[in-house]
DNA sequence: TTCTAAAATGTTATGTTGTAACATTAATAT
DNA sequence: ATATTAATGTTACAACATAACATTTTAGAA
């Protein structure tokens, strides 16, 4: 009934925080088994990857569909729905928590729209400050 | 060098606005071949959406994708980035206009995290207001 | 008109992603 | 010790996406 946090899991969730990067299941069962000699099938990344989402050790990016780590997993903030720039060239993922007042400002937008605000889970395509620079000297 | 919008790419475009909702490109050739009697390969669906898309005249859904007729088709509007609110549980969407004031202050709490946004086409999970309705009721 | 180059579409094959279904092993409680 | 549930292994397959090359159509130039 209550789950734990298994060897794979350990393995799964140490490979995804290794990594430094949202990864795809497929990318990350490559990764746990070329830099981590962790033998671990995608069907396998599947299932471990939506248990650790659950208990929300990992978060899952809609836009991508790939996992990173949650930032928060040591820390011992309460759990508050992340928010994610994703950086549109070299796809370097950072969690923030912007502003409750933003946020608000958004759900009262979607309301005006008829709807209700499902989830503040954002995902926001940027550029980063080191890609940003290389754009400009293209430019 | 300037294409053109061909029979093909009408058909495509036609079955999109017709379906009444986001489809997938498989979802799109299975539409236009039961319902409007086109034949089309998934390849060439994917090709034209392309097509489609980069003359704004469908919009590609991160999240799911999927892709939408633009509600702009006919009017004249220039063409904004378009914001659209996706329904969890029906995934019936609505393309909108959030209030330039909105994005602009989601792009300056980005801007606080050290990124830039590199698109103001935000896909936001809600619940319209028929599934929200249900939803109260299962409660 | 005829020829040529580019654009559009057809066709086949294959790579990638995600899950279903069932077997096996490990852990837990009675 | 054994029945039950949880976790993982294994295989197969469905769904999604694109690569590579062939053919057809279109548009312009000679």
């Amino acid at each position: 009934m209550n789950s734990k946090l298994t060897v794979k899991r350990s393995q799964v969730l140490e490979g995804l925080v290794q990594s430094q990067k949202a990864l795809s299941a497929y990318e990350l069962a490559d990764f746990c088994r070329e830099q981590l000699g962790y033998e671990l099938l995608p069907m396998s990344v599947y299932r471990i990857l939506d248990f650790l989402e659950d208990k929300e050790l990992v978060h899952r990016l809609n836009t991508s569909n790939k996992y990173i780590a949650c930032s928060h997993i040591v820390c011992e903030h309460g759990h508050q729905p992340p928010q994610f720039l994703i950086c549109k060239t070299c796809f370097k993922v950072e969690e923030v928590s912007i502003p409750e007042k933003v946020i608000k400002t958004v759900a009262r937008a979607t309301e005006d729209a008829g709807f209700r605000l499902a989830n503040k889970q954002l995902e926001i395509e940027c550029y980063c400050l080191d890609c940003e620079q290389s754009e400009e000297t293209l430019a």
